[in-house]
DNA sequence: GAGTGGTCTAGACCACTGT
DNA sequence: CAGTGGTCTAGACCACTCC
């Protein structure tokens, strides 16, 4: 019942918590370590495995192994929703300055690079359900990608769906050199006659796929927040579908639901 | 650029994504896949690592290793709290029959357990900024367990913090042999004279604390859901914050935000 | 070039699962 | 008991970082 490594990352974790070694400060090398414990580097590395997996430490080949420091930069309201609906009514000069993002974060427009993908396809049966549709029905796939300018990777992956027979009567909605659309989605979907009424949010966590990893620039250790985010129309008709997926360690989503008064 | 250990789980991943081995199936034993691929067990193991922190496959000792099912049992929606609100000013009987994880998951209350401790403590700076007190503020601290009758570990771990002035003037609240709370936290507060007007949630994911996986029972490749919940009276003071651990393979929480009509 | 972590090998032995 | 994965060792060699 020993198990070695499972001492040593126990040990270490204690270590770390206390502050010894603190937030970006080096552990040991791992010959020291193994030194240290009396048991081979293997195992040392198996420990420190645990606490990498944990995301208590980042490794850094050829640097050493550090203590992680915690970051949460972008936060994302729910209160974007009504300052968006409010937005896509405005004056296009002023539709065109700052989107939800800007709103969120606080940046401009010029602190942020944005890129669009645009698609049609037939819906597949999982999509197909979401959106209340047939399989197979015509859809509107537009993929983005939002990211600081100072950084290399963005820092989410949305993927939205709309249905094309909604759409059809604006055909800048089908052109996809409309890039980026001033005033955002509801304002193209103003231009057809569709108000939305409420959005339904799911959230779930599970730690990133290869690919997503890869794209978000994510260091093992770190979980994704992964939102589908399905937009209603007053008829109750779902017109928009997005899947969202974001870094769990640099993002907070803020959900604030009012009560009715007694 | 080889790296044959990723090269492996590229090709397991596609295949186990085709279907090849499906949901809940075994892969190969780890012998046949060393010589398979024409590597050392340990190698193959590296690979079978980076598919098991994707979540994507579950290594069983001494049975083999399986492709994951998926599995997204408990549903947590927002309109919980305009319910657990309503429910508040309900008679005592109809109450105590049923509460608010119960709503979520459409369960009665023979189905679950449920596990509190209480204690009093002074405010440590973190809890006492969400709170908006002053360090050191006496504080009421309640830690709860929930968990189907039928499983071993909780699905969720709930800490919550009321300040203890605001509560003062009702001696159940103070008395941690009252548990459960009959219409729970904000029926007692009612009988203070507290009316909540508003929720806040702050939502963020990564991967589980040593101490949480082992609590809640999850396997390595998963990651939670951490939830701070803020209510707020109809004098905009903190009444309560709680801090909620959720898995996130057996968790989806559904926000619903309603707009302003034009 | 010295020091660090990353990859891979080969094998011993232990622990768990099912027959 | 046979078959499986889990732990640990000892060491070779590679790749990256920083002086």
């Amino acid at each position: 019942m020993a198990k070695v490594y499972e001492k040593i990352a126990d040990e270490l974790r204690t270590e770390i918590r206390a502050g010894q070694p603190g937030p970006g400060e080096r552990l040991p090398s791992e010959s020291d370590l193994s030194r240290r414990f009396g048991y081979s580097v293997p195992t040392i590395r198996e420990a420190l495995r645990v606490l990498q997996a944990e995301g208590l430490i980042v490794k850094q080949h050829g640097r050493g192994n550090f203590v992680r420091e915690p970051r949460v930069l972008v936060q994302r309201s729910n209160a974007r929703h009504q300052w968006e609906k409010d937005r896509a009514r405005k004056p296009q000069e002023k539709r065109e300055k700052t989107g939800a993002t800007e709103h969120d974060t606080g940046l401009t427009i010029n602190d942020l690079v944005f890129h669009a993908a645009y698609r049609e396809i037939e819906a597949p049966k999982n999509i197909a359900e979401a959106l209340g549709v047939d399989e197979g029905t015509p859809l509107v796939e537009r993929t983005y990608r939002t990211r600081y300018s100072a950084e290399r990777n963005p820092f989410n992956l949305v993927t939205s769906y709309l249905v094309r027979a909604h759409v059809a009567g604006n055909s800048d909605l089908l052109d996809d050199t409309n890039e980026p659309w001033p005033g955002g989605t509801w304002n193209q979907l103003l231009t057809v006659g569709i108000e939305i009424d409420r959005v339904e949010e799911r959230v779930t966590a599970r730690p990133p796929t290869a690919e997503e990893a890869e794209e978000l620039g994510l260091p093992p250790g770190t979980a994704v927040l992964v939102l589908r985010k399905t937009s209603y129309d007053t008829e109750g008709r779902v017109v928009e579908m997005s899947d969202v997926t974001l870094p769990g360690d640099r993002t907070e989503m803020l959900f604030t639901t009012h009560l009715e008064r007694w």
